[in-house]
RNA sequence: GGACCCUUAGCUCAGUUGGUUAGAGCAUUUCCUUGACAUGGAAGAGGUCACUGGUUCGAGUCCAGUAGGGUCCA
């Protein structure tokens, strides 16, 4: 057996144990017919990307429920991998690119600069999956997936062309094509879907503009009066889109237009035209002066007024931002920023600018790009969502959970208010769309029956068998409408084959999703839609759904509470935390901050704790090993045939006892996903029950060769279900300390290799042996913890905290004394004195009032009796008030006839106990004379 | 504007269905390197549980409102 080291090294005990996990295949997930599984898809991280804080929990998270679920017994399969991103990717390796060759992605054609993407992928990718390797998680890495895979691509474009073909609850075709008003982002170059958009107050101007009537009207007011009337006021914060203005609109109840609807104005930029005033029920009569500009082209309100009127649509910017020549020729060109600017300065010169204040309003930005978008109408394809009606279903009757529950009303309010999902993107690292147009038909005039005849469009995987007629669609697919199938990609669909040797019938649904709340629409919700519509056709529902529980962890915060960001630099490396406190420390510490549902307030401190816990195992594991040669600790059966069930006393049980209650709260904590509880609980069982009352007292029965063996039996057996319970959390200090410490049984030489016995096996195993755990131990060595407190105290307060040599003095009734010397070998060496005996009457020395009568403690000096009177009579003072709190609350007829017995026999036990210890400070008093 | 969450010790957080004197880690005070562990041990100090009102014999816990902080959706 192979000593313990002095203190816990992480990182080489770390670095061995992987290996040697990966070497036996330890994660591989295989599920034998009928054997209960326990599947979870990891959220694939962004290929290129690197670990940070969020995955360090979210990963720890997912290992733990994985590592649990081995441990009891079930089929275990934690699926990895990462995906292609691909506005992330191809956003970082074109600057790359224009940077390194001063290129960009044009100059290489769509080939050559896929290549490089691929290049760049196969450099610079996947290396977050070696960090998740770092920090201990057991992916079966054999089955790592990427998004843009061979056989995940065409699950991809499978679920495109079925869709294609399909129509959703309401009987409309799933997928069209249609020129709407999309999220440009004028940096990427692509449209964006509505989740894609951020909303952030941006400051900015109000510009109050005159349009001028073509013809001047007059004003007759109620008196009479006549005034004339030579313009409409309006407001608008994006006065560089005027030139694209095709009418002035007004409420059609708004009496101060109405006689105006039908006249016309003068558009105040680019060309000096006249625009017609209309009345729309979009425009809200109380903002502003009442009047909007219309601009088709550049808003969506807008465009569907224009669309209602049958007004034309002038387009005044081009993709990339700038102006185009329908901007005016001062315009043309320049920045959509600049020419806000300098339009501003155009109708002031003209004398149309009234004013300009500051304005505050939510802007529309691209999450990926940091850059407002523009509303822009173009040519995309949409998806009409599947199975929106079941996915809200599925939520509601239960078949999915969220954790917490509070999660799904987000999740229906989102389905309630679905829009159509704009799929295209105008990017070239994704999946290409697999549509292909005949050559010679025009591409923007399509119409709805036009897409659905073969010999204008085609949709295929193959393409089609004339290739040399055909030109295929330049878009590519959003990330998230591959994503989407992830659940039942990566376990091989649509290929039956795959999907067989990938276990997908028993894997599929997975148990549990674990991710964060900020992408419960863009991926979890898509999920389930995706699931239902196809990994199981014509499945129960049941079947069908992607995952059965959802679990959104917190989000990652500084200690000021602000997201963790590079820009900030508030972020921590996890690979440097792991260098510094281990990985077990890392993730411990972590799960202890992370309480269900709750944002997690990064704090280092916690992790010191992790690791500062990892090492107090270590060495009460390493003193465990220096008090007596390991006997046969194999198996639990093992272990409890050495116990002795007739030399348990009240530690053994009270011990038991808390262990069991651990058991329980872990697994509780894995059922309702309260990691923090669970881990919280194995802290202080570990280190207050077992290392700070449990070994100290136990150092007295090792060494009395009696019950030494009895006694370090019960050390082993609550250490081996200690290890079992704590792996999950940290799995490498577990491993090396079952290897350590030879619980593992011959040819199973992993803590995964034994299975985790519930609080029931464990309580029917000691009953098998014997053993009937007493209910009341605990009671009695609360009580015994509690004379040693106060002996202690008594010392420090006397000054002799750290002497072991002195003696205390008992002055108690018989039952008070027999209770206290039963255990008196070891109290006297908690409390740390030469001896504890018993006073025939009261002393005049250092007194308190224990649970066990007065105790006395001798220090040979002569007391102090002016600072002992100050010291009791302080505690008379606050012994009186409890004892008033609780007559009073006694006193009350209306608690003692509506209390519960219990609490009203609690009540007066504790009265009864506060009034002896009241007269016997007193009669210490009393005696100092 | 709608929905949700949070407010407990100096800091970060626990506190299960209402029930003795509200807990932990870190920080802090005093003492201690005694044979597992100084990444440690012992003892202590530190809280009108945001505020107001209600329900109840009893509220950190349940209800309503107020204030402050945060998130999501419009």
């Amino acid at each position: 057996m192979p000593e313990i080291t002095k203190s816990y090294e992480a990182r080489d005990v770390e670095a061995k144990w992987y290996a040697a996990w990966q070497e036996a295949k330890c994660f591989a997930g295989h599920a034998a017919p009928g054997q209960e599984t326990y599947s979870i898809v990891i959220p694939p991280p962004n290929v290129t990307g690197i670990l940070h804080m969020g995955h360090v929990l979210n990963n720890t998270l997912q290992d733990a429920l994985i590592r649990r679920a081995r441990l009891e017994g079930k089929a275990a399969c934690w699926i990895p991998g990462t995906d292609h991103a691909g506005i992330a990717t191809q956003t970082m390796v074109e600057k790359h690119l224009k940077k390194n060759e001063g290129k960009g992605r044009r100059d290489l054609g769509r080939e050559e600069f896929l290549k490089r993407v691929w290049t760049w992928r196969d450099e610079k990718g996947d290396h977050i999956l070696k960090q998740l390797r770092e920090l201990g998680c057991s992916c079966d890495w054999d089955r790592t997936h990427f998004t843009m895979d061979p056989g995940y691509s065409k699950a991809v474009l499978t679920s495109f062309v079925k869709l294609f073909n399909s129509t959703d609850e309401q009987g409309r075709a799933c997928i069209y094509r249609g020129k709407r008003m999309v999220n440009w982002c004028p940096t990427s170059l692509t449209a964006l879907s509505d989740e894609e958009v951020e909303m952030r107050p941006t400051k900015g101007f109000m510009y109050r503009l005159r349009y001028e009537l073509v013809e001047p009207s007059t004003i007759t007011d109620a008196e009479g009066n006549v005034t004339p009337f030579t313009h409409l006021i309006l407001e608008t914060t994006r006065p560089e889109t005027i030139a694209a203005d095709v009418a002035v609109a007004v409420h059609p109840d708004d009496v101060r237009y109405t006689h105006l609807v039908g006249k016309k104005v003068w558009r105040p930029l680019g060309e000096r035209v006249q625009i017609p005033i209309i009345a729309d029920e979009a425009v809200d009569p109380a903002f502003a002066a009442g009047a909007l500009k219309v601009t088709p082209a550049h808003d969506k309100v807008d465009f569907e007024i224009g669309q209602r009127h049958q007004l034309p649509v002038i387009d005044a910017l081009n993709a990339d931002g700038t102006m185009n020549e329908f901007a005016g020729p001062e315009l043309a060109g320049m920045e959509r920023f600049a020419a806000r600017k300098k339009a501003a300065e155009l109708l002031e010169a003209s004398g149309n600018l009234i004013e300009a204040k500051a304005y505050e309003n939510n802007v529309g930005y691209s999450q990926r790009a940091g850059v407002p978008i523009e509303p822009r109408l173009t040519q995309q394809w949409w998806l009409r969502y599947p199975r929106v009606e079941e996915a809200k279903q599925v939520v509601r009757d239960g078949l999915i959970q969220m954790h917490p529950e509070r999660w799904s009303k987000v999740y229906l309010n989102w389905l309630d208010n679905i829009q159509d999902w704009c799929i295209s993107r105008q990017l070239w690292w994704g999946h290409r769309i697999p549509v292909w147009y005949a050559k010679g038909i025009d591409r923007e005039k399509l119409t709805e029956a036009d897409l659905r005849d073969p010999n204008k469009i085609h949709v295929s995987l193959e393409g089609p068998a004339d290739p040399e007629n055909w030109i295929q669609e330049d878009d590519v697919l959003d990330t998230w409408a591959s994503s989407w199938l992830w659940p039942f990609a990566t376990l091989g669909w649509p290929d039956a084959e795959a999907q067989a040797k990938a276990n997908f019938s028993q894997f599929y649904p997975t148990t549990t999703l674990a991710t964060g709340a900020d992408i419960i629409f863009f991926w979890v919700a898509r999920m389930i839609m995706a699931g239902l519509e196809f990994a199981k056709p014509g499945a129960p529902v049941e079947e069908r759904i992607p995952f059965k529980h959802v679990y959104f962890n917190g989000i990652v915060r500084d200690k000021q509470g602000r997201k963790m960001s590079k820009t900030l630099g508030n972020s921590p490396d996890p690979l440097d935390l792991i260098q510094k406190y281990g990985a077990d420390g890392l993730r411990f510490g972590l799960l202890q901050m992370a309480p269900l549902g709750q944002d997690v307030k990064f704090d280092e401190d916690r992790i010191e704790s992790g690791k500062n816990f990892s090492n107090k195992l270590w060495n009460a594991c390493r003193f465990r090993q220096m008090n007596g040669a390991m006997s046969d600790n194999s198996s639990l059966g093992a272990i409890l045939a050495r116990l002795d069930a007739s030399q348990l006393d009240d530690d053994d049980h009270a011990l038991l006892t808390a262990l069991l209650d651990t058991m329980k709260t872990v697994e509780r904590g894995f059922t309702d996903f309260e990691f923090a509880g669970a881990t919280q609980r194995l802290y202080s069982f570990f280190w207050n029950d077992f290392c700070d009352w449990y070994v100290e007292v136990a150092k007295a029965r090792v060494q009395d060769p009696a019950v030494k063996d009895h006694a370090l039996a019960v050390q082993d057996l609550v250490i081996r279900q200690f290890l079992l319970l704590f792996e999950p959390f940290a799995p490498f200090i577990t491993e090396e300390l079952w290897s350590l410490l030879g619980y593992a049984a011959p040819g199973k030489p992993f803590v995964q290799d034994a299975r985790i016995e519930s609080p029931a096996d464990l309580i029917a195993a000691l009953n098998a042996r014997g053993i009937q755990l007493d209910a009341h131990a605990s009671g009695r060595v609360e009580t015994l913890k509690q004379f040693v407190t106060l002996a202690r105290q008594l010392k420090t307060e006397q000054n002799v905290g750290q002497k072991r040599d002195v003696k205390f003095l008992a002055l108690g009734a018989d039952a008070a004394w027999s209770a206290l010397s039963a255990a008196l070998a070891k109290l006297t060496r908690l409390v740390g004195a030469a001896e504890i005996s018993r006073a025939a009457a009261e002393l005049a020395l250092p007194a308190i009032v224990t649970p066990f009568g007065t105790l006395f403690l001798d220090t040979g000096v002569k007391v102090d009796a002016v600072a002992e009177r100050v010291r009791l009579t302080k505690e008379l003072d606050t012994v009186g008030k409890h004892i008033a709190g609780t007559e009073a609350r006694l006193a009350n007829v209306t608690f003692t006839s509506k209390a519960p017995a219990a609490v009203l026999d609690g009540a007066r036990k504790q009265l009864a106990e506060l009034q002896a210890k009241r007269d016997e400070v007193a009669r210490l008093l009393a005696s100092l004379g």
